[in-house]
RNA sequence: CGGGCAGGUCACCCUAUCGUUCCGAAGUUAUUUCGGGAAGGAAAGUCCGGACACCACAGCGCAGCAUAGCGGUUAACAGCCGUCCGUUGAAAAACGAGGACAAGUGCAACAGAAAGAAUGUACAGGUCAUGCUGUAGUGAAAUCAGGUAAACUCUAUGCGGUGAAACGCCAUGUAAACCGGUGCUUGAGGAUUGCGCGUCCGAUGCCGGAGGGUAGGCGGCUAGAUCUUAUCAGUAAUGGUAAGGCCAGAUAAAUGAUAGGGACCCCGCGAGGGGCACAGAAUCCGGCUUAUGACCUGCAUUUUUU
RNA sequence: GGGUCAUUAACUCAGUUGGUUUAGAGUGUCACCUUGACAGGGUGGAAGUCACCGGUUCGAAUCCAGUAUGACCCA
């Protein structure tokens, strides 16, 4: 039985800052409530497809520990789902997921919104 | 019983699946497998005190800041312990920047004759005589070595500065270019202290203008005033000795997510439903302060009821 | 991670250093006057827990301490 690829390794998390605010200045973004996606397509030297980042503003959550707990729940959607996306993807993107509404979310709402904003960024690189 | 006061403990648990990070071992130089570890009592506020790093291991004077009964404790402190005094409370207890106005300067609204200058009213007492004495009256304070220092100040004690964005190393890149000023041993400027001194560095130098480049990685980074237990000294804070243990090291930032079951609490006759605080390490320790759920122990007992 | 500062009427600010009677100003707002009506002008009024919470003091916006919120700085 073939099993879907479920994990969320340190090459697929964009980590440098410099590559972070390139994203930032230069990317396109869709928007599906509670969530916003700026991705930007990149080179990266290993074979990886993708590098993902989660932010959470510290405007609508003022404590640490809410603010983890949305990050968390966006990576976790992330990594659940990943499978079902990457083989649609034509070339390496670098993504960031924002976090931009102002309750807490559970993970089934988090991964209907990831999905979404996931089909409209694939159907707009076509 | 209720409410009150003090002290202490814990911070829901278990299983399954998927996932993150660090360390070790094996295999290999993509990476994989196995084993082990992975938030707090406040990790918070950054209010004190240290360790550590650099500046000359850091010097002298002024300025500045902090503390304030007495004694003890500590690496150190504004903390803690004991104790005296004062205030609050019925009590248990709690709180207190609690040195000096018998060095100098300043300040005191309203009321009051008068607020530091000097004296005045009524009554009584007293005297040769007089605000000489007492009471009344105003006020927080009225002649008293007056009050006030969270007023300046004085006394005693302590404090060098800057902080992990410290600091060390590697990589990348440009412009040792241009314009103006200043200076070269008779010294510009600098050496992270506000000012002065001293000491040291100092000429491809320093200041200004306009403009250009890099802001990537590694170390620092976790074993320590350490934790647990026993015991000894001490009223206690705390310290000594012995045995055992290793207990987070991330960097757009790991420590998680989901499902099921079980505790506990609340609502309901019931089926069942809901809740389960405050809150997330960022160099590390000792305190303080603030946020906050539950439980346990002890103390005092106003009022009411039996 | 470390530091510096602010908070006074609906809004923008004085006053705070150095304590005391009554916390002021402008804009806005309300009422009245002027006009046939509006604008403008004039007159008068209301509006403040001096961010919150304690302490010192006879007395605190002011001094001291704590809390909350907001802003700014650093290699």
């Amino acid at each position: 039985m073939w099993r879907m690829d479920q994990s969320f390794p340190r090459k697929e998390k964009l980590k440098s800052k410099k590559r972070i605010e390139q994203v930032f200045t230069e990317g396109s973004s869709v928007s599906k409530y509670p969530l916003k996606l700026v991705y930007l397509p990149f080179e990266f030297q290993e074979d990886t497809k993708v590098q993902v980042a989660v932010s959470v503003p510290k405007r609508r959550f003022k404590r640490a520990v809410d603010r983890n707990r949305v990050k968390r729940l966006m990576r976790e959607s992330w990594r659940l789902q990943k499978a079902s996306w990457l083989p649609e993807m034509k070339q390496p993107h670098a993504l960031l997921f924002i976090y931009i509404g102002k309750e807490l979310p559970t993970l089934k709402k988090l991964q209907k919104a990831m999905d979404v904003a996931m089909h409209k960024f694939l159907q707009k690189q076509a």
